[in-house]
RNA sequence: UCCCCGAUAGCUCAAUUGGUAGAGCGCCGGACUGUUAAUCCGUAGGUCGUAGGUUCGAGUCCUACUCGGGGAGCCA
């Protein structure tokens, strides 16, 4: 046995008929015709669509076998592939030999020929990427992966591995864990740091920003593209403790610059995935969301609205909309105002630009008018928030004392400065959130199910 | 963390003013069939989330807890 053999995918849509065929993999469906033969639906992950395979009762070992393939079970069969007769599939596999590999105990086995609500999906997360829809999501999340850095190859940056156990916080981006080898302390003495593994108190990183900025600084555009840890009490269907960011860090470039490469960057991948997972999206648009397909045309057909936050905070008290949250210039957009943004008025991708600098981080280039700093977020409809970049400030004095404003020390960014010290340059970048991402390309509602294995606060199964 | 909602068969759900549980799908058995969300008939399958309480009697009412969902905040 070796895995060179061909798979569904290319079995369906490739091969030509006469074709003779070693194909392995596991039990979709099987239906059965008493005096004669069974259609056997084989799918091995290649492709939402599956193999139908035609046992006749005459190939050896029919009698015995066919029966225990039953949904779940994985099996081998040769034999020729065939043009069908059947309406719904090119080719069908009429097999000489059959081979039962392992059994599923068709009483026991949870996954039914029947839809699956998500909730319970995600308790058997071990075998949820049997189904159609995880399937489908994970050759989605596959494909923009490669997007991402195909991507950013083409445009020369390099791809840089920020750390994932660090010591500095990237201020702003929300709580850490806390990584130690100390045991818990029992007696109510705080602990000791300096007795830890690393000598000083280490988490796991929030951000790749702040090193990305130093590769940034020495060897041109940068990105990342890694997990990320939040220790937020988020119970919503947008946040995971554990979620995948890429952030691109490009020196000689403004905010300008940025909002440009973040427009096509996203555009970049929605293209991708339309062009290479077509069979896929379709499955989402027919039953996920039937509004995906028209939500993505959308998104590559129109440039990104661009609207500074005083002109979105204008629109907001023009709206005549009654607000949960009151809409005054200097406070955060709340979801409720993102939402109408991006899905009533623009009804498309907006990026609102130049916040307020009372409640953005501590690295966000000053404007001159004192109120405002270079930053901008990708607002998406559906989703909301899928993209947070700036401008960083590059200017030593205005960021010491802009530490100074956010009551930060120094001496722990020393390093940090350092690179304003030292041939300092404007640059600027952002972070996408993967699983945002994939929200957008599917349709799926909840970040929970476009994540392999999700953590979020109480849960961290498998 | 806050606010709402929920937990009954393997899955998705129903059960009247409180009177000791039903359906569909799935499974299994049978019939039928180049089928493909197959179709038709039948069988089996439940300590009603956990622990208390009210009551002659609780799936149903009350309390606590656990878990799940939706929304909000925080953010990507």
């Amino acid at each position: 046995m070796a895995n060179t053999a061909p798979r569904v995918a290319s079995l369906l849509y490739e091969v030509e008929p006469g074709a003779k065929v070693d194909i392995s993999g596991w039990v979709r469906t099987r239906r059965d015709s008493k005096h004669g033969f069974s259609f056997v639906e084989l799918n091995d992950g290649s492709c939402m669509s599956n193999l139908q395979v035609v046992v006749n009762a005459d190939v050896p070992g029919y009698e015995e076998t066919i029966k225990e393939m039953t949904t779940g079970s994985s099996v081998r069969f040769t034999g020729e592939l065939k043009e069908s007769p059947g309406a719904k599939q090119r080719v069908e596999l009429h097999a000489e030999s059959l081979e039962l590999l392992g059994v599923a105990d068709a009483e026991k086995y949870p996954l039914q020929k029947k839809r699956h609500s998500f909730e319970f999906l995600r308790e058997i997360a071990h075998l949820r990427p049997r189904t159609n829809t995880f399937g489908a999501i994970a050759r989605v999340r596959n494909c923009v992966c490669r997007a991402i850095h195909d991507f950013f190859q083409e445009r020369t940056f390099l791809y840089v591995q920020t750390p994932i156990i660090t010591t500095s916080d990237c201020e702003g981006a929300g709580e850490m864990f806390t990584v130690t080898t100390l045991e818990p302390s029992t007696d109510g003495q705080p602990v000791d740091y300096a007795e830890d593994f690393f000598g000083k108190k280490a988490s796991l990183t929030v951000s790749g920003q702040l090193e990305g900025e130093i590769y940034a600084t020495a060897v041109g555009p940068v990105y990342t593209f890694g997990p990320t840890f939040r220790a937020e009490n988020s119970n919503t269907t947008r946040h995971l403790s554990e979620f995948w960011m890429i952030e691109p860090e490009v020196p000689f470039c403004d905010l300008e610059g940025d909002m440009q490469l973040a427009e096509d960057f996203i555009k970049n991948i929605v293209r991708r995935c339309l062009d290479e997972c077509a069979e896929d999206m379709k499955f989402f648009n027919d039953r996920i969301d039937k509004t995906v397909l028209e939500t993505l045309k959308n998104i590559l057909d129109n440039d990104f609205k661009r609207v500074s936050y005083t002109e979105a905070v204008e629109l907001l008290e023009q709206s005549g909309k009654k607000w949960e949250y009151p809409v005054e210039w200097g406070t955060n957009l709340q979801a409720e105002h993102e939402r109408w943004l991006t899905e009533e008025h623009f009804k498309q991708p907006i990026i609102v630009f130049d916040y307020p600098r009372s409640f953005k981080p501590f690295y966000m280039y000053c404007n001159d008018d004192g109120k405002t700093v270079r930053a901008m977020d990708v607002l998406v409809p559906g989703v909301g928030e899928i993209i947070g970049g700036s401008q960083r400030e590059h200017r030593l004095d205005v960021l010491e004392s802009r530490f100074e404003e956010c009551g930060l020390d120094t001496e722990e960014y020393w390093w940090y400065l350092d690179l304003r010290r030292y041939g300092s340059v404007p640059h600027a970048g952002f972070g996408l959130g993967l699983e945002r991402m994939i929200l957008l390309l599917t349709g799926m509602q909840n970040i929970r199910d476009v994540i392999p294995f999700p953590r979020t606060p109480k849960n961290a199964e498998f």
